[in-house]
RNA sequence: UCCUCGAUAGCUCAGCCGGUUAGAGCGAGCGGCUGUUAACCGCUAGGUCGUUGGUUCGAGUCCAACUCGGGGAGCCA
């Protein structure tokens, strides 16, 4: 029997197999938090109801040892899934050595050190489970909207876009290059299917160091003929609203447990605002309010906060370590204080930098130059005046990629989309329409020093029933990341590959 | 590549203006407690203070270089 099914089986004998994840003891009573990887369950060893044996076997137990537990399902609304087992027999597969990840806090090189550990703890049981829906409602969307699923090389003979730095290897000789994209691929297809969608890894060699940024990760790329670039935001608007709306209906239970506060992505089942890169550029710079609240102006507010909760938080460290100090303190006291002092100083340490980043947050949107990309404070400076994902298209097609078709209304802007996520997490999703005219294609491609002959079969497309069509790529993690409001995207995907980090 | 912060016990961190024997909590081991929810209480063990060099009577503490890590810029999903 598994945990998630327990509770249809009240009253009933059964066994669970699973791994011990906490253990509480008193004299007479072993208290075993046992997870299976469908749930946790609290479960209880009496001396004097399994006798001497199973409850000396209970009693030596260490954190991960597997076991089998045979008992009474009891309910009690005191605990996880309102129900207990009341064990009569303990089986063992083998007593775990010293497990290395505590109950308490670890820091984030230990735990990425010990990842193949950390996925079992509760936290990251929770997030892959939803990271599991997330995949599943992408697929949902697609296939119920009769795309067809396809998949893109991984090996390619040439830089797609031309802009990153790849990882290459050794194609029989030959340098191969691992994909950072499987869109052009996608176009040919759609080109043979009307519509499909990629659902594949994507590298890039960037030497990033930020919480947004994979060296490996996984990209969903669909890509419509006959979509324009405002039917693609429709398809993009869809797919998220389908993935939220999954989520907050098959997760509710493991969104509680990582804490995630649902109201945003409630908000977000609404519509997505849309926008024009020159409004966006308005809004950052502060000289476009939005719903009344001004973008450089809350900044500054952020930032006194940031000082007074900064003052505070350094004020009550003092008084506590004071406290402590003071003689006639009961030793449960210190730790108390001792614990929230620890708190404080981590609090801390995300208020300095908050405030050493807001100010150059503020600095960088006053002084925002119009035809320039935004940056990562950019989106966070727009993003944060809303609570729902904001599209932002018609870029100055100078900053995107060659394949992007000119607006017919202004050719100085590329019919470029992109998503931001609220809450600071930018941009999820990066698409638009493609151009459609081989001679502009050609042009562009001399402009960004690509080399023609590796693109001939691309612009094949546009020789041989060339039509409108449009595309869009979604990070996974990103999307993960966002839903789950996590500090970052390496907690987003089993084992992140990133700088630095090839082990586990 | 650049900017910035950091590295002290298995883990998370204190360690003030350079000064005598290196501190706490958690974890581990032992003991106590019959309903605990990061249980609680007592005791015990546990340290080449990232590496190398320098300043000094004296360096965990100051300086330099390097290594590794966090965050950010660039680039992007």
């Amino acid at each position: 029997m598994y945990i998630k099914d327990l509770a249809a089986a009240a009253e009933q004998t059964t066994t669970i197999k699973g791994w011990v994840t906490n253990k509480r003891e008193s004299k007479g009573i072993v208290f075993l938090v046992l997870r299976d990887g469908t749930g946790f369950c609290q479960c209880v060893v009496a001396q004097d109801t399994c006798g001497e044996e199973v409850f000396e076997r209970a009693r030596s137990l260490s954190m991960e040892s597997s076991v089998a537990l045979t008992g009474m399902v009891v309910r009690d609304e005191k605990q996880m899934g309102g129900v207990e087992l009341q064990a009569s027999n303990v089986e063992v597969f083998q007593v775990a050595e010293e497990y290395p990840i505590s109950k308490k806090e670890h820091g984030v090189d230990f735990l990425m050190d010990h990842r193949h550990l950390w996925l079992r703890s509760s936290r990251q049981w929770a997030i892959m489970r939803i990271r599991n829906t997330v995949i599943y409602s992408i697929h949902k969307y697609f296939q119920e909207q009769g795309f067809l699923q396809m998949d893109a090389p991984i090996f390619t003979g040439n830089a797609c876009e031309g802009t990153s730095n790849l990882f290459e290897t050794d194609f029989y000789g030959d340098p191969a290059y691992l994909s950072q994209s499987g869109q052009l691929y996608g176009e040919a297809m759609a080109m043979a299917f009307g519509r499909i969608y990629t659902f594949g890894p994507t590298f890039r060699a960037e030497k990033s160091k930020t919480r947004r940024h994979l060296s490996e990760f996984w990209m969903i790329e669909p890509e419509m003929a006959f979509y324009d670039i405002f039917q693609n935001m429709d398809v993009i608007e869809g797919m998220l609203h389908t993935v939220i709306r999954e989520v907050l209906h098959t997760n509710r239970h493991e969104l509680e447990m990582i804490g995630r506060d649902t109201a945003i992505l409630e908000s977000s089942l609404k519509q997505f605002p849309r926008m024009t890169y020159d409004e966006a550029v308005r809004i950052i710079r502060g000289e476009q309010d939005v719903n009344g609240v001004n973008s450089i102006t809350s900044l500054r507010e952020a930032l006194t906060e940031a000082q007074e909760r900064h003052d505070a938080v350094l004020n009550d460290i003092e008084t506590r370590e004071a406290k402590i100090a003071s003689p006639g303190m009961k030793k449960g006291e210190i730790g108390f204080h001792q614990n929230k002092i620890q708190e404080l100083r981590n609090e801390l340490r995300d208020l300095e930098e908050d405030l050493r980043n807001i100010p150059q947050w503020i600095e960088s949107a006053e002084n925002f130059r119009y035809g320039n990309d935004f940056g990562g404070s950019d989106e966070t400076v727009l993003t944060r005046l809303f609570d729902v994902p904001v599209m932002v298209y018609d870029w100055p097609h100078e900053v995107k990629a060659f394949y992007l078709k000119r607006s017919a209304q202004d050719s100085s802007k590329a019919r470029g989309v992109d998503v931001l996520a609220p809450e600071g997490y930018g941009e999820i999703v990066g698409g638009g329409e493609r151009e459609t005219d081989l001679h502009l294609l050609q042009e562009k491609i001399r402009e960004h020093q690509l080399p023609m002959e590796a693109f001939e079969w691309y612009l094949d497309l546009r020789r041989f029933g060339s039509v409108p069509h449009s595309g869009f790529g979604l990070g996974l993690e990103r999307l993960v990341t966002w839903v789950c409001k996590l500090k970052h995207v390496r907690e987003s995907i089993p084992f992140g590959r990133m700088y630095g980090r090839l082990l586990p």
